[in-house]
DNA sequence: GTCTATAGTTCGATAGAC
DNA sequence: GTCTATCGAACTATAGAC
């Protein structure tokens, strides 16, 4: 690898970390290019040498959180054993990444309309991946309505990149493990109620 | 009260539910003066006559719709009896408003970060309120952790405003209904676990 | 690959006639 | 209270020098 290609990929990830910031606290459409190039210490102008439009920086930063969200609910469930162990783990991860990356999890989770329509079925279909993978999990625990009971569960998760604050009374790994215990006690069979 | 005045609040009304409209599909940032006027079926300038700028459209929709939901809130609680009663009915409640008035909700929930601070912080007591009242419930009954579960049930609700869609396999009030099981399940003591 | 300068468009908001 | 016309600023993106 070349040094003007290391040099190259350096500038790409500072843009991709000023949009990051820029879109996750003001929003796509709040966010000017003049914006993105500041926080990145480059002239409005340079942003263009990197990528296209605004929009492809969106994209970008949009598929790869999809797919870091997708590899960990992925993992979770592949690295448990029981449906129970599996629901555990997929919720606590799911959980604990929403607090721990808000900044990009607010971009993936709030800024899709902003993508173009191609760019929007792209990571419209890594969310299937992760719907899916939720449901599956549920649908090996015996609840009365596992697709209502999957999505819930993930809201649980997505909502916490809207109300987390890092300076809150709660550590990214306490609310994985809370939100965990919270999430066993959803799928409890009637039998088990006394 | 005058004709005049009558007709006054109808095109208030007609903006108020334009702008409404068009900052749940797009976004404050994303709407312009001219979207909101042309739904309305007004010029660009005849806005101006009814509210002096953009973002105090926002702040009549989030705060008329923030009053909605504390006062459905407190209803709901206001009109039960037991502690697992009254979370029954704001859960049912909660989460059937924000799917039968998705618009509005998505306004009242994603859309805080473009009021000014001044606008921010009404819309936050009436939020502080809402939260406050949840946890009261919460607190009667028990559970480990209290602050934490009366989030999380606050968040199955709130979610449903990203994900619910008018032409899905559920009602308002089935989503209702079955958010209020699943709460109820978050909140069973250990002893009523086998 | 970065810069200055700017094209071309759209933005929020206003002026002034009716 | 609504309109047409428009101001001045901000926007995304590009041109061209270095």
């Amino acid at each position: 690898m070349r040094a003007t290609t290391q040099r190259g990929e350096l500038t790409r990830t500072r843009l991709l970390d000023a949009a990051l910031r820029s879109f996750a606290a003001r929003g796509f459409h709040g966010t000017g290019t003049r914006d993105i190039a500041e926080a990145a210490g480059l002239s409005p102008a340079a942003v263009y040498v990197h990528y296209r439009t605004k929009e492809e920086l969106l994209f970008a930063l949009s598929l790869a959180g999809h797919r870091a969200v997708r590899d960990l609910v992925v993992a979770a469930v592949a690295g448990a054993g029981s449906p129970r162990d599996q629901l555990r783990d997929l919720v606590r991860e799911f959980a604990a990444w929403h607090a721990r990356s808000h900044v990009q999890a607010r971009v993936v989770q709030y800024e899709m309309a902003a993508l173009t329509p191609e760019h929007a079925a792209a990571v419209a279909e890594i969310r299937r991946e992760i719907e899916a993978t939720a449901r599956g999990v549920v649908q090996a625990l015996s609840v009365p309505d596992p697709p209502m009971t999957a999505l819930a569960i993930l809201s649980l998760g997505v909502d916490v990149a809207r109300w987390y604050r890092p300076d809150g009374a709660w550590s990214p790994e306490e609310i994985g493990e809370r939100y965990a215990a919270i999430a066993l006690r959803m799928v409890l069979t009637s039998d088990a109620i006394q």
